[in-house]
DNA sequence: ATCAATCTTGATAGAAACAGTCAGGAATGA
DNA sequence: TCATTCCTGACTGTTTCTATCAAGATTGAT
């Protein structure tokens, strides 16, 4: 599993979007020199942001984006899902239970695994606003996976 | 994010095999017949399995494959490593800091989440064994980060 | 020895997803 | 009127994933 460069480079652009946060609106352009990403490229994916409502647009000379909610009301997951359409993609859902063809048929105490896995990825997305970037606390938000891995990383130091 | 294929169809080829440990050598034929899998594909993946140590093979009239060891020493994890090379891709990690052509450089408060995200995966495959996965109970495994997911899921039905 | 079953290996090919580019058009403010 | 900037959609190249194929090596049975 990876993280694909659209998501990427979507959350690098909201978090340099949040650190302007009330300034005014930035063109795709000076985001795509500070973010080194082809500017093609980054207006794509800006598109899918505003098109989400996550963002702001507004054209002419003094034109360009902006949040369109305070940072801490965004949250990785909104991003994410504006850009790839969904967190994490469950295989066994994607064929109806017996119909198509769905190769788990007869099969499926492996289903339990993957959905136990998206619905702790989805939770951890959901958790990291874009507030908490600019922070530096990845883990130190609401979400109660990044609870539990604040506790596992301090456990796992020893002390 | 998504399961790749080469996961999802070598965790039900580990599970089937886990299911005949004990007994003879399953063939590659049959594997391929009872998970629906393209018996050619289905060679590939147990090479992959077999050159990581997890099964054994055997050629000849009476050959096949087994497991190496008992299901409830072989994590989802070694699995997945076996296929995919490893459990999690870190964007970051990629590149040498601050060396080649990583994008990040001057604005790395992202690098954290992702990596958190990773440890977060890593942690829950590792968690999770064969013989879990038999007895269906994906989440009762040993691993801390299944551990919470028992917590969590408990939690959200209320009770 | 011979034969059939089975694994082994590497090459190859098709399909899908991903990443990135391009061009023409529309709105905005000076 | 004009430069700036966003808008839209089509297009292309690359990589990864998935799957197939063919020739060879090993084993056990007869």
């Amino acid at each position: 599993m990876r993280i694909t460069s659209s998501v990427e480079y979507a959350t690098r652009l909201m978090t340099a979007l949040a650190r302007e946060h009330g300034n005014a609106p930035v063109s795709a352009e000076r985001l795509s020199a500070s973010d080194n990403v082809p500017v093609d490229y980054v207006s794509q994916l800006l598109v899918k942001l505003r098109r989400a409502g996550l963002i702001e647009s507004r054209r002419g000379s003094a034109g360009g984006y902006a949040l369109a909610r305070p940072p801490a009301s965004i949250t990785l997951g909104a991003v994410v899902r504006a850009v790839d359409g969904e967190v994490f993609e469950d295989v066994c859902g994607k064929y109806q239970k017996g119909t198509k063809d769905c190769r788990h048929q007869g099969d499926c105490s492996i289903s339990p695994v993957w959905k136990k896995l998206g619905a702790l990825v989805t939770q951890y997305f959901e958790g990291v606003s874009l507030a908490d970037i600019l922070e530096e606390r990845p883990g130190r938000c609401g979400g109660a996976a990044a609870a539990f891995l604040e506790r596992a990383a301090s456990g796992e130091r020893g002390a």
